[in-house]
DNA sequence: AATACACTTGACAGTTTCATCAACTGTCCT
DNA sequence: AGGACAGTTGATGAAACTGTCAAGTGTATT
């Protein structure tokens, strides 16, 4: 499983001796998996239309027909999009007659949207990259 | 700006009147730009060697050889990477003499990463999706 | 059992992303 | 000034992602 493959490879480097000294600590990797499984959660936020669902799955339970009248796409798309946030088991559904109820997997979800969104707005930012 | 283009369009459709009553409420959607810049965020941090690079910074401000040390990767991916980290303001950077110095934008950044992290590590998990 | 509604799925095209490599810039040392 | 170290920047091509549309599934209703 590979989890730390520290080499500290620095050791051999021009740069590492005089000038960082304290650089040696063992400061180990994360885990692969770990990792990766982060990663994908992130990914899976880091698209607005996505995450204009998800804020709106945070506040209550939707089914998708009443996603597509607030949001202004079409049913396939946001259904697809819906499909690849519970890939990552971002949400979860629920059947009721002929409705699929999507709503948000856990509110450990719900707390990193809301943190993201906090951040996003704080930011000054007009998006452009620094220069 | 255009904030919130809520038309409601569930309105005229068949199954918004019986079925879930409380839909009307007004319910906005987030802002434009807000969703995209915090979007641009979660998607910077959603790949696994950018987030491993992140998860190394928020211990302690590094250079890139240091990085490049520790990882197991040549220093012009690891650039590409702090690169695309520094446009959407992730880290920024400091130099001092021949070497350039990454850290963390900010600690809401770090809160973010650690958040993250936690929650991946929680869910059981191989990565399959549901089926 | 036939129709309608509420979705989902598969496939294809257009776009975006990412790693890699060579070439370039900036800083220090002699 | 020249050389070496530290790092950045384009350009290119392969891989991954997304939206769209047509066709399919599942559930009630008549």
């Amino acid at each position: 499983m590979e989890i730390s493959r520290n080499e500290d490879a620095s050791e051999d480097r021009d740069c590492s001796d005089l000038e960082h000294l304290e650089a040696k600590s063992p400061m180990p990797l994360l885990d692969q998996e770990i990792c990766k499984r982060t990663a994908a959660i992130f990914r899976a936020m880091g698209d607005a239309s996505r995450l204009q669902l998800l804020a709106l799955l945070a506040k209550r339970e939707m089914c998708v027909t009443e996603l597509t009248g607030r949001l202004s796409d079409n049913l396939p798309a946001i259904s697809q999009r819906l499909k690849l946030l519970r890939a990552e088991r971002l949400v979860s559904t629920r059947r009721q007659g002929k409705h699929i109820y999507y709503s948000l997997a856990d509110n450990h979800i719900a707390s990193l949207i809301e943190n993201g969104l906090a951040h996003g707005s704080e930011t000054d930012c007009t998006v452009g990259p620094p220069t």
